[in-house]
DNA sequence: CCGCCTCAAATTGTATACAAGTTGGACATA
DNA sequence: TATGTCCAACTTGTATACAATTTGAGGCGG
């Protein structure tokens, strides 16, 4: 995730300290969307000096969540419903393409086994008749696995960059509404469609059946849309969604 | 193009200048691929200090003109024919999604001047007995704007940023091989085709059909596919594209 | 002759000092 | 009271000094 720098060295240790700060607190709604972000405030919370805070602010601006003031400084990025709805129809374009240029390839059963493991997972939770918590965050955890598993199936530099780049934007993740949704009644409906999808998208990988891999892909990313949706519609349980503090709904959306 | 960091602002004058030296020392090839590009060089050749000169580091990574070496520090970027194909391609699939989206909201006449204007400009150069250079820099400039209004008229921040960066790669433009293609024969033919696809497009937009504009949207992106191809079959003739020099093409290649 | 170790030079990451510009408020005046 | 101006504190952009790590060469031993 914050592969955009460098990861394990400990020689950027400090940028690597101040970009995770920040994002947490961008994302924790601690700093608050429309706000500024002083450097020396930064400064003051993190410990480390201002050549390393000024490198995180870049980052986390060129992943999308501050946007450069016109008088110099960052600003902490606000978005609507129009964006987020955006940014996943963004992904599931990103990802039909995936789908399709992985099944262009015909991948070998061994190449799929991971991809089936982890559907096989998910069935199992899936399977039960009661959910909690928990087994939402597993859900969650083995949804992001299937998507990241499925776009390097693609094989392709440039596609997952640019997947990763727009899930930058955390509500983007296939996964971002999930756990909004964990309390709703049809939860259990919707996770059970997204695995049917998740299937009919791997049998497609195998079958080489690129222009279906595609469509479900893409599809699939509409789940993401639907969840949003209704979140939205009643008020804004949104605290559950990473990032939920920097989007402003509209309430009098349908 | 440069809008990731600051504009016109006299305050980042020092990054900006470093900034787009060295753009243009790696689009020219005066790094080459794979080359690493020590610090000390960009300060003495560009006359600022490290600072700013880090930040434009940082900042050509992000664009993915450069990627950030293991021991630390950058290394100009390289990228295969594979590379350039997906490139192309996801800007295709961003063009579509931009022109679904534009033609959704059912823009206005006076939405769509502009647009206009640009074909008809593009016109009267593609109606042409016979095409210098001069007329070929001209129809490059046209279509860029024609893209990028196209874009525009989704009125889609999410959207357009995601086209902007996909395109900080030189070779994913539009227009990144139409010079490549100036001296071959059948040159006028494919800007003919690329006019009807605008035009095709622009009609969509006006008439709402959505999936139409995607669908000739997206197809308009695979005429660079085959400039590409076209450019990869004969050799190498990659000089008159920027960044052709980062471009390793297999010989091959079909 | 080849491989490995050691060490100096080079390079990057971090901290901080300085310069330039911005912001907000106090104050004077109409 | 409203408004415009000036100033001071704050904030950012730039330069540079210092620390830590990498790199490459030279020498040593096998």
């Amino acid at each position: 995730m914050t592969r955009l720098t460098r990861n394990g060295d400990p020689r950027a240790a400090q940028t690597l300290k101040a970009q995770l700060r920040l994002r947490q607190m961008i994302l924790d709604g601690e700093l608050r969307a429309g706000e500024r972000v002083p450097e020396l405030m930064l400064v003051e919370r993190t410990g480390v000096s201002r050549t390393p805070i000024r490198a995180a602010l870049s980052c986390l601006a060129e992943e999308g969540l501050l946007e450069s003031s016109a008088s110099g400084g960052f600003v902490v990025r606000a978005f609507d419903e129009a964006d987020v709805y955006d940014a996943i129809d963004v992904r599931g374009m990103l990802e039909g393409a995936a789908a399709r240029r992985a099944a262009e390839r015909r991948p070998s059963h061994a190449e799929l086994s991971d991809l089936r493991d982890c559907v096989g997972s998910m069935d199992a939770i899936v399977k039960r008749r009661a959910l909690g918590v928990e087994q939402f965050l597993d859900f969650v955890r083995l949804n992001e696995r299937y998507h990241s598993l499925l776009v390097g199936l693609a094989r392709s530099p440039v596609l997952t960059r640019s997947v990763e780049r727009i899930m930058a934007l955390p509500f983007a993740s296939p996964s971002a509404f999930v756990m909004a949704q964990s309390e709703l009644a049809d939860a259990h409906r919707i996770l059970t469609l997204s695995q049917e999808q998740h299937r009919a998208i791997m049998e497609a990988l195998a079958a080489g059946a690129s222009a279906r891999a595609e469509n479900v892909a893409r599809e699939h990313s509409n789940l993401a849309k639907r969840n949003l949706h209704a979140a939205a519609k009643r008020d804004a349980p949104l605290h559950k969604v990473a990032g939920g503090s920097l989007i402003r709904l509209r309430m009098a959306a349908v």
